[in-house]
RNA sequence: GGCCCGUUCGUCUAGGGGUUAGGACGUUAGAUUUUCAUUCUAGAAACAGGGGUUCGAUUCCCCUACGGGCUACCA
């Protein structure tokens, strides 16, 4: 039988959710959907000196029966596992304080706790025994640290590399437990992975020089059979080169890195989330799939469902891909024009009615429609349709005032009277009316465009005239014409 | 420095021993749109380098270069 799959997301909640999280969690969920398994949210937050106060199938808020689900609460079983490995020989007790390491570190160009310098460091390895054993008992500060076998190779498969491979003399001896008592996510992450009975680690490339401690933890704690099988995602570089794509970078480069707005606790400084600058979750979601994998078709535009259907870890790249903010908004907009006015709705409603604009929604609708294929972002909507709600209060008055003449002061008079008469007040006859009448008057067309649209609008942008002049209504577009009449001459 | 991972247009990528190396974003030119956007057409633009293997390598292997990650009592 098949182990049942159970992914996890494990988050530090000292961060915002990063859009590379946000991609990890993707991934895991596509995984999970397409295997009819189970998705988990943990939090990572074992690191006491940066805790922040602040759609899983288990979590902190959705319950499940292997919890814990906070690790700070889950102390006591890490101390008990730190021990068992030290009782076999695994780990050790090491009493070097953080000066200690400093100093080293400062001494010894590239120091390293592991095999080679271990026997030079205070530790229950370099101690009596009975000695170390006193000291833990009295309460001495100390941490215990893996004890990495020498001259031993860990292989192990990862899902979207191959057949990976280290030398354990090249692993340092990583602390598990911490003097403050709490595990290092090397401890945790094994741990947690265990108990919670997970079968696949979703996580970025930047943990595959850990792999080997983990690996090793699961033999020596006795849990071989039952590892998770690994999976190191590609990471999500800067779009100007060297690094992985970082806050800073996000306001460097004027786009966002982070899902929703982040307050950062410490300096107070905000960065602007996908959600706040205009994004749909749907194209979000679209863009940060399709860095790192594809289907092998053109097909660029993927919904959940289809992404559910179509992901496999065997098309996901190895290589990181850099960010590119402009093909980020074109997602956006083309979910913009696929999606329906209904389904825009709930992004469009909002984002109007923090401009104190609270149209009907059959009205809106209408207009959605009608702008969409203008905008990149939701707040694009309030550009491209204020005008249908409000009167402009600025005119483009280069573009109303160039080459005015006293002829169109006229024609536009008359048009305010013929269209006081006019009874179907719909486009193409609100059009016929218009251009019968510049050319009674022998004005050409494009002179008389322009200035009706920033009568109507306040400048050049907007849907098609006509239309416009349609859904604002007919005393509606006349009380324009005339205020703009008073404004331009 | 050491270890690990990677390398097709500027960017995201398809492809894979014999192809005019395909698509998308961006970009350039044009058409449509009497505003802008959309849409459409066309163009420029890539297999990092060197060795092998092979009748033939962009594709397989090795080396180099370059890029990235890790190298904390952070995750």
């Amino acid at each position: 039988m098949e182990k049942e799959v159970r992914v996890r997301f494990a988050p530090s909640p000292t961060g915002g959710l990063h859009i590379g999280g946000v991609r990890t969690i993707l991934y895991n969920y596509l995984f999970a959907k397409q295997n009819k398994g189970k998705f988990i949210l943990r939090i990572e937050d074992t690191d006491q000196s940066r805790f922040v106060p602040g759609a899983p199938d288990e979590g902190v808020n959705y319950g499940g029966n292997y919890g814990p689900y906070r690790q700070s609460e889950r102390k006591k079983i890490y101390r008990q596992y730190a021990e068992q490995l030290v009782a076999q020989g695994n780990a050790y007790y090491a009493f070097d304080t953080p000066v200690d390491l400093e100093n080293k570190r400062n001494a010894i160009p590239n120091f390293q706790y592991n095999q080679a310098t271990r026997m030079h460091m205070r530790n229950s390895m370099t101690i009596p025994h009975e000695a170390a054993e006193a000291l833990v008992r009295e309460g001495a500060p100390h941490v215990i640290r893996i004890k990495m076998p020498t001259y031993e190779n860990v292989y192990f498969n990862d899902l979207i590399r191959g057949d990976v491979a280290f030398d354990t003399n090249q692993v340092d001896d990583k602390v598990l437990l911490k003097a403050d008592g709490m595990p290092t996510y090397h401890l945790a992450v094994v741990v947690d992975d265990y108990l919670m009975k997970i079968s696949h680690v979703f996580r970025g490339e930047e943990w595959l020089p850990s792999a080997p401690v983990h690996i090793l933890l699961w033999k020596y704690l006795g849990w071989e059979t039952d590892m998770p099988q690994w999976v190191h995602l590609p990471l999500i570089l800067k779009p100007d080169g060297k690094g992985k794509l970082s806050k800073r970078d996000g306001e460097r480069l004027g786009f966002p890195v982070f899902a929703t707005e982040w307050i950062d606790p410490k300096t107070n400084e905000k960065a602007i989330g996908y959600q706040e600058i205009g994004f749909l979750p749907q194209a979000l979601n679209n863009l940060l799939a399709l860095l790192g994998w594809n289907d092998s078709t053109d097909q660029e535009i993927f919904s959940l469902e289809e992404m559910v259907d179509k992901f496999s870890l065997e098309r996901v790249h190895k290589g990181g891909a850099k960010f590119d903010w402009d093909k980020a908004k074109w997602f956006n907009a083309e979910w913009l024009k696929k999606l329906s006015a209904t389904e825009l709705l709930p992004y469009v409603t909002p984002m109007l009615a923090e401009k104190n604009i609270r149209p009907d929604m059959q009205y809106l609708s209408t207009i959605v429609d009608l702008v969409k294929e203008r905008c990149v972002l939701l707040p694009d909507f309030y550009e491209q349709s204020f005008f249908f709600f409000n009167a402009p209060q600025l005119y483009d008055m280069d573009a109303l005032k160039n080459k005015w003449a006293a002829e169109k002061d006229l024609f536009f008079n008359d048009l305010i009277s013929h269209f006081k008469q006019t009874e179907n007040w719909e486009a193409p006859q609100i059009e016929r009316v218009f251009k019968e009448l510049a050319s009674a008057k022998a004005i050409k067309i494009g002179e008389l465009m322009l200035p009706f649209r920033v009568m109507l609008v306040g400048g050049k942008f907007g849907p098609q005239v006509f239309l416009i002049a349609q859904y604002i209504g007919k005393q509606e577009t006349i009380d324009r014409i005339v205020k703009a009449l008073g404004i331009v001459t």
